[in-house]
DNA sequence: TCCTCCTGATTGACGCATCAACAACCTTTG
DNA sequence: CAAAGGTTGTTGATGCGTCAATCAGGAGGA
């Protein structure tokens, strides 16, 4: 299994070896085994859950996961048609990353880009109708992924204490200062398709 | 708030579009608005937790995550010093990657490198005083960082169905194929340190 | 011994994310 | 109008992960 590094077996070690600081001050200091296999479960989902639903897309339909949820946000715009900053902030992305995407994207003709034509600055990004294509094919498969893996494992109790824990530790993780990309975006309602 | 793609709205867009396959046969289909919130929270923790707990620890030790989850690995072990396969197995991850990184780290004199006496093959990974000083120094902000964005907001027992949850998931995906990297790692059991 | 096969580890190419400039374009203000 | 300042988006450098190819060392069989 996976190494663990938030207990305190090799705190002691560190201490012994001189450096640690004060064992009893500070915090609550390490976790306890109980709350380790907590940590150790949560990470090791983080580890695997991101990369299967990415291997999934990549296998069943040649998309990264980026890729997918880009073209998942186009398609959900009514206008088919959506301002590369307003993706940015949908997707809670940095527009820098998705500047690097699109150019990907667009040289393997998924989308499109062309100038906003009421302010100089903007770029319209929409769905070529190959990148329209590919991901209509590739939405069912996508959910039927995600279905498996996590909704099927899970009774609707489970589910919704597992969805409590997320926002729970989202907005720890918001007020808790070390973000920008994910945190910055708009809280508004967001569309209902092919969500990645 | 992120993009969706997983329910039903895109969905009729892309049938509409002519290229949905048949509405109503296959699995369960999209996801019912109260699984697309559950959904959707996952998906937000797993795109903020990772980058936060990296954060955290670039900006108070200068350090990666996976540079980390190595040195912590190292500081478990008893004689602070690991084959480099067993390293790659104890953190779940390729061969190649873990070349690549100790190489960057190596150059960064946080570990030492050399050539297993018995098996001419091995590579013995060794922890420098440098690299011991760096991990003692990151390990008790770390684990503050854990406890406060993951266990300070949840009970106990939101924590144990968290746990669970993060079973049951990680299960279904070993069992779904898409896996090889994080999952074909011994279960065995693992050290008790700094986990990253 | 020599050949074959397996295993351990490295390398190079590529995709992707982040950060720090930078360029282009509004918009506000004097 | 013109200068200042804020947006929007792009670019280049760098770090990181994956994949496929490769090299080096060890183990078993003729």
């Amino acid at each position: 299994m996976e190494a663990s590094d938030t207990t305190a077996a090799s705190a002691a070690r560190a201490e012994a070896a001189g450096v640690g600081s004060d064992p009893s001050a500070d915090e609550g200091r390490w976790l306890n085994p109980r709350e380790r296999e907590v940590w150790l479960a949560l990470r090791h989902l983080l580890w695997s859950l991101q990369p299967a639903v990415d291997r999934q897309l990549q296998r069943d339909s040649g998309l990264s996961g980026p890729e997918y949820s880009v073209l998942a946000t186009l398609s959900e715009d009514p206008q088919g048609m959506v301002r590369s900053g307003t993706a940015a902030q949908m997707l809670g992305w940095g527009r820098s990353r998705l500047s690097h995407l699109l150019r990907r994207m667009e040289a393997k003709g998924l989308i499109a880009r062309s100038c906003s034509p009421d302010d100089g600055r903007g770029q319209d990004i929409a769905l070529t109708p190959t990148g329209q294509s590919v991901i209509v094919a590739a939405a069912p498969g996508h959910v039927d992924f995600v279905r498996k893996v996590v909704f099927d494992p899970l009774t609707p109790e489970q589910q919704d204490a597992l969805r409590e824990a997320c926002h729970r530790i989202s907005t720890a993780i918001e007020s808790s200062g070390s973000c920008e990309p994910v945190c910055e975006g708009a809280d508004s309602d967001c569309g209902e398709g092919p969500t990645a």
